[in-house]
DNA sequence: TAATTTATCGGACACCTGTCCGTTTGTCAA
DNA sequence: TTGACAAACGGACAGGTGTCCGATAAATTA
């Protein structure tokens, strides 16, 4: 059963019809009513049969639309992902344009991931095997968040802020690894950490990177 | 259902009667059972059921002595995680010993939990809620990996190999949160990151902490 | 407008995890 | 050895995720 997606057509193939009305119409209905009952009962009490029933769609209609609950909660993130996106690159360009060190703006980019994961947790948590999935249909949502925390510590090694020669895909990652769900989750809710402790650890970590 | 567990008997209980003969030969038969299955086919693609099959219990008692597959899979791998932790515990005292830095040892130590990680995966992986709840009631089973960068911590920053002030047990969980089953098997298998390569980024972050 | 094409539908069904409770059996005491 | 107790059993069943495919209906063409 193919996903419905908003890939490119693929040139060796014949032009796609448009999505019918009546698949659009679902699928934000589907949308719309999963919003609703996640609000009202919390995201892990909410099974897919759920929202086909209150969505009034079938559960292959569901599933054709999302192959499964993670990509539903990625979906229902996609606005708030989007503007976050915007939102955050924006200030970067902001903080790079009054000249400000790019530790600093790496340091107020991770308080920004934290404090964006947090808010949307049970979302993410539900979401957890898409988003470490880097190679799936939907793209990996973070992928941008990756590549940002890359580009800040390339700007940071170009500008004597950090020692040459480190491997700064693999320290992004590893800076980054805190916060993806599961871990997060971890630390946050079962380990009882504070969003501000979080956040201060990774910035004393990423602090330690800085040439003194 | 209660499970059976090793716990020591609670003071205001009567003593326990030891466990009958058979349900420590069913346990152990589930474990051979389940240790060969995986070895054949892996561990994702063995099903509780074809355990308790192949073991000819029933499914109940699968379910009494093991809470879920991630807890079978811990079982699995106590006599590994027992000899991991002597021999690293071990190899610490050692350089203890001979005056190794303190910041040596907790790099020689993370790559250990690494490649420990990594020849364990699979099961880990089946394994991940489990490991990450640390109030459960067979205690979070890589505790003692926390304990140790945080004692490890604490010594550089009793010897000034490292700034004073700085937060170290959350450090701690941001340094080792690279090794958590989810993050970890995301890293290495669907990033196509090598082990040496993780390894090393989370030491390069760490070298960033030492004083210079 | 009717016929054709095919995208989309939905609900019966498969599969896996996990539960429940009547039955069986290991262990101990008399 | 027998009886009592309760630990342990197992398989029918429940519940949730996800699949499958004949039926429906939107969209296009004649």
């Amino acid at each position: 059963m193919k996903r419905s997606s908003a890939s490119l057509p693929i040139l060796t193939e014949a032009p796609q019809r448009a999505e019918r009305a009546d698949a659009v119409a679902n699928r934000r209905r589907i949308l719309a009513t999963a919003e609703k009952l996640f609000a009202k009962r919390g995201v892990a009490n909410v099974h897919m049969a759920d929202i086909a029933k209150a969505a009034r769609v079938g559960q292959g209609t569901l599933y054709r639309h999302f192959a499964n609950k993670g990509e539903l909660c990625l979906a229902l993130l996609d606005a708030q992902m989007a503007e976050f996106q915007d939102r955050t690159l924006s200030t970067l360009r902001e903080m790079s344009a009054r000249r400000e060190r790019k530790l600093e703006q790496l340091l107020w980019f991770l308080d920004a991931v934290v404090r964006f994961n947090a808010r949307h947790a049970p979302l993410l948590c539900a979401a957890q095997r898409e988003v470490m999935v880097p190679e799936s249909p939907t793209g990996a949502p973070f992928q941008w968040q990756r590549l940002t925390v890359v580009g800040l510590l390339q700007g940071a090694e170009r500008d004597g802020e950090i020692e040459a020669g480190l491997d700064l895909p693999a320290i992004a990652d590893v800076l980054l690894a805190p916060t993806h769900p599961p871990v997060f989750n971890f630390l946050h809710v079962a380990s009882g950490y504070t969003l501000d402790r979080i956040s201060a650890a990774i910035q004393q970590v990423v602090r330690g990177l800085g040439c003194r």
